[in-house]
DNA sequence: TAGATTGTTAATCGATTAACAATC
DNA sequence: TAGATTGTTAATCGATTAACAATC
């Protein structure tokens, strides 16, 4: 397999350089350089041709890149040519703010239902969404093939939810308690934490 | 300066270090080894020991490290031994989830004021904030000296309210705007961005 | 003392950058 | 053609790991 070859910050710099081409297709704009995104994004052109070619050929001497083209490409390479179903856990303030999220249409997730087990939150309304009973959750995700969750439940319980997204064949977890969650070597965990991004700046200041 | 020479890689894995140090405090430990942090947290004992040592020598050998003691001095490095006041500009659902994270606490951080243009939503309560003018922004953070801004507002307004915000002295920003900020030098900014996280582990799932 | 673990040096590994032939 | 920009190789740079003397 050469994907097994492919380094973890390189597939990790290719949404980036998805959303600033998505940006320029928004301006109107057709092709592009390594150069010109590299200046966007504050990355060398080198490493964005060296990232690029890790997957094929996607651009033409002289001329660059065809936004378009390249979008697609990169799509492709993501897994982003189709849009993924996720599931809310927790319905509480974050769980709320990611239900009526705008911003994941068009970058390939859409929130399949929203869940919790707080009897006084299960039947009410967030967004588009009634709260489901969390015990609802298993045969949900089986039937609709969802393997994405994005986890918004208070700290003490997030590893005790997360076996249980696991043995309901869970994939991929966006993770916002801030804890290191264990989960086995097939499923992915992607945590945020706006406390360590607070304190990473703090050390830069007076 | 010695702090200019730090890597900015080994700055961003002394939060980690803070936040599963708390975590062994809260159960009670005493004291901890760099191959049990590392254990905890996916990363080999030797780097613990590299980063820790850049910063001076807070450990005995045979022994390990007294918790409350590394907690104490990684605090101050980061500068976390005074608690930092913070503004949220935008008073939408992430703002508003912002507002009332019951996570900041402890972990030197408070917001002070909520902020938003809409006049629809001035006046109103969120959490224990009465939301204010955008307009009264400035005043209010050269008065109460704050630097530290998170910023929750649409992405097509974010790098305007952004230029603002610098001018009124604001030093470091936690954008959850999903563009690249432009910024002067002096002004630290870290971007959450929920579906770069979700993109990266999408190029893993089936 | 014997066992454990630090702080640090040197070796290894991996990522970034510079340079350039190929070519649109 | 002349100019621009790719994809790629080799050189550089930086980060991680292994190993171990020092010492609690």
């Amino acid at each position: 397999m050469e994907n097994e070859m492919i380094p973890d910050i390189v597939v990790g710099r290719l949404p980036l350089y998805l959303r600033t081409l998505q940006l320029m297709l928004a301006e109107g704009r057709q092709v592009t350089s390594s150069q010109e995104l590299g200046e966007r994004l504050g990355i060398s052109a080198a490493q964005i041709r060296k990232d690029l070619s890790q997957f094929g050929e996607f651009g033409k001497q002289g001329t660059g890149y065809h936004i378009d083209y390249l979008l697609t490409q990169i799509k492709k390479i993501l897994h982003l040519d189709i849009s993924w179903g996720v599931v809310v856990v927790g319905a509480g303030d974050v769980g709320h703010a990611l239900s009526r999220y705008q911003g994941f249409t068009n970058r390939g997730f859409s929130v399949s239902k929203v869940f919790d087990n707080d009897p006084a939150k299960i039947g009410q309304k967030v967004g588009n969404f009634t709260v489901e009973n969390i015990t609802e959750l298993p045969e949900f995700v089986r039937k609709e093939r969802i393997i994405v969750a994005m986890l918004a439940v208070p700290a003490a319980q997030a590893q005790q939810v997360t076996d249980m997204l696991v043995n309901a064949g869970i994939k991929a977890i966006l993770n916002y308690a801030p804890i290191n969650l264990l989960v086995p070597p097939d499923v992915r965990v992607q945590t945020i934490d706006p406390v360590l991004h607070l304190q990473r700046m703090s050390y830069y200041l007076e």
